[in-house]
DNA sequence: ATAATTTAATTTGACGTCCAAAATAATGTT
DNA sequence: AACATTATTTTGGACGTCAAATTAAATTAT
């Protein structure tokens, strides 16, 4: 049940709708935003009014992009001030920690990659490592954990964003790594865990918000599978966040063994070492080969596929396999709208696609088949990082709006000046 | 990106909570919906004196539940006007239709199953034979089509009810069955048409919305195999209303034919007829069995399973694990919170619940598979007809709360009386 | 019987929001 | 310099919620 409705909950809504529509739009016109979100001037005005006092929004100044032979009173762009906020977006891998600092308006203005041997890291360590890490990149750009109002962080694997713990990542020997919890404590930053194929639909949806309405599943194909689910225009992520475990969705009972101890996942037999796997033939219950495979060595197989060697052609084969299958059962499940390819895995598409398509038509009905669109895009692993600073500006958006106060560890222009 | 808020918002977002908690708890006093709600007493009378004028609410004058020692001015209890607005339900069976026609606050007052030979009918009958049964129970009744408000209607297989139309469905040789078109313009009434297992959840958030908050996937057993999906709360209808067609979820590629045409489908294995084919050892890629088995036949088949038959025990063990692999890529997939099992299948539950659970535990990781619920409901067939009235009925709190103004299709007191 | 007490519902007045329309502002055109 | 055009702000009315005061309708106490 919805909750009960006020004058208050309209305008945090309107505002919160003048902001995604400068977020989504970039810059403009008071105007303008009315014409969009069906606000009248009268409004829009007032809004924006007290968004400025709050330093939310700021008018712009440069008319360069002015038709001079324009009529009238001239309009004044309103934008979001770059300045109102700063976020910090981490990704988890395997050997490394990336951090990425970014403004308000979306821009990144410094990133590093910090080499972490995370995988014979105890559990405990990882929070302790990750906070002087953080502080460190803080030190070096002349900030304060104060300056930042928020952190996303991403990661392989199983993340229970709920709970702020790492169920279960590649990048992990041990299991159940706190995240979110220490890094809080200890920085006083409001932190939000999640898995990367997720922060990459935001990112998605992001660019293209109105292209992903409805819903959508975004597979991606690389060192791993994973998946980032779209229901209803929002990123969907189950009871404990750990939603759109596609890549261990099981293909094959008592399949190939995978990374995460179960046998037969689809990864098993769709990511890189699957795949490689599959061509040296070893037996399916042995265990897995390391996960990360040099990215070389599968340009090397995937050659060997198009000049017509057989056994290399027929681990593609089986990748696509598993993966048509698993969008078959997806789509019977789920009935999505479309379903977008992207990874490093699509480089060898013409190698696995006609298996793929062959296995969706086999899989499921065509009456459901037929009603969604597969596309792909190559989607770089940056996406990454910019989906999950995406994801933590437009959670800032709804604070600002929300409370009509500035939540209190948001850096307002005054702080970082 | 959501709407633009206005007053006008506020007050249908708060008539239609108020009916929401009236329908959900039964009649109760304007003060206890202000608890309920968290409406001000004043909002709360403002809102009832709309819609009691409405005709959508009345005052209930039997005090027959009051405490004769309870102090103070007594409390006038609300209640929804059964006459409000009457809706039908249409469930549509192999071998029949069956109509139910229930008031404004849910008692059903009128049923009746009639025989309808669907099987073998063309497409374009089936409208032209629905409109003329529906006609002739209205008669029957007394009423005539502009008494009726909706009507929803339910069918077995998938339903596309974005263009109301029969997909596929087991109880018609034939594909493509316009459904709501045909009855929407004879009968002027406007008409859903869904899938049963959707109704089925429907039915059970009606009946117990505090539990189903979340993400819960219900599980419909017997001659075929369905599955309802609630996310968020609400019912998950997809892109084409044709969501969660678990049956048809490929279990095993290449594996048992299924009547919808397609080899390996869960249903195929977990079904009344899989059932009893894995008993009868006909070879995989044979057609599917008739599709209507006889309760007896399955009845006689579980005893058997239950004093040692070994064949029949293995057909009930392979259902279990087909059903268990389903689940375990359904909660791969969605991480939801709550599986429920039901249906008739559910009687040979002590059959097939071990392996079943093996098959889960096999397929997916531990820390997926230990944060949802998995019961079993007793939930009778009935729940189809009594879901899809529930889902008709929040439509139209959906369309009263909404214009403010009664649509013009609902019948008000003054018509029906 | 009558007053006091208790609880429910309504009325009143203040406040916040949106919007249409009028007023104002800032430019180009004649 | 007056006019036309476009953007923004101001004004005043409509409508929502709510707190507080008031009214209503019962039981209990005297």
């Amino acid at each position: 049940m919805r909750a009960k409705a006020d004058t208050d909950l309209v305008r945090r809504q309107n505002r919160h709708i003048v902001l995604e529509t400068l977020r989504l739009h970039g810059p403009m016109a008071r105007v303008d935003v009315g014409k969009i979100t069906g606000l009248s001037p009268a409004s829009v005005t007032s809004i924006a009014h007290q968004l400025i006092a709050e330093n939310a929004l700021l008018e712009l100044e440069d008319d360069t992009a002015r038709d001079p032979s324009q009529r009238g009173r001239p309009a004044v762009r309103l934008g979001l001030n770059p300045k109102a906020a700063l976020v910090i977006a981490l990704k988890i891998s395997i050997d490394g920690l990336e951090i990425a600092l970014a403004q308000f308006d979306g821009e990144i203005i410094a990133r590093k990659t910090y080499p972490m041997a995370t995988y014979d890291m105890p559990a405990q360590l990882f929070g302790t490592t990750a906070i002087s890490t953080v502080l460190s990149f803080l030190r070096d750009n002349r900030l304060s954990a104060t300056d930042i109002a928020r952190i996303g962080i991403a990661t392989q694997g199983l993340a229970d964003s709920r709970l702020g713990v790492i169920a279960w990542s590649p990048a992990f020997k041990v299991r159940s790594i706190p995240v979110t919890g220490p890094l809080e404590s200890e920085l006083g930053v409001p932190c939000s865990l999640a898995n990367d194929a997720n922060m990459i639909a935001e990112g998605l949806m992001a660019r293209d918000r109105y292209t992903y309405t409805g819903t959508a599943a975004v597979v991606f194909v690389g060192y791993g599978v994973g998946m980032g689910l779209i229901i209803d225009g929002a990123v969907y992520h189950g009871a404990t966040g750990a939603a759109a475990e596609f890549g261990h969705m099981n293909h094959v009972p008592g399949g190939a063994k995978c990374r995460c101890g179960r046998a037969g996942c689809l990864e098993a037999y769709a990511a890189d070492y699957g795949i490689l796997r599959s061509y040296n033939d070893i037996v399916d219950d042995d265990a897995p080969l390391s996960s990360r495979v040099d990215p070389l060595v599968m340009q090397a197989l995937e050659n060997a596929a198009r000049s017509g060697d057989a056994k290399a052609l027929l681990a593609y084969q089986k990748a696509g396999r598993a993966i048509g299958f698993g969008l078959a059962r997806l789509i019977a499940l789920l009935n999505p709208d479309r379903i977008v390819l992207s990874g490093p895995g699509t480089r060898a598409l013409d190698l696995i696609e006609p298996t793929l398509r062959a296995a969706i038509d086999e899989g499921v009905v065509a009456e459901l088949r037929q009603n969604v669109k597969i596309e792909t895009l190559p989607i770089d692993t940056d996406m990454i990082i910019t989906g999950t600073i995406d994801a933590a500006l437009r959670h800032l958006d709804f604070e600002i709006f929300a409370s009509g106060r500035v939540h209190n560890t948001v850096s307002l222009w005054e702080n970082v000046n």
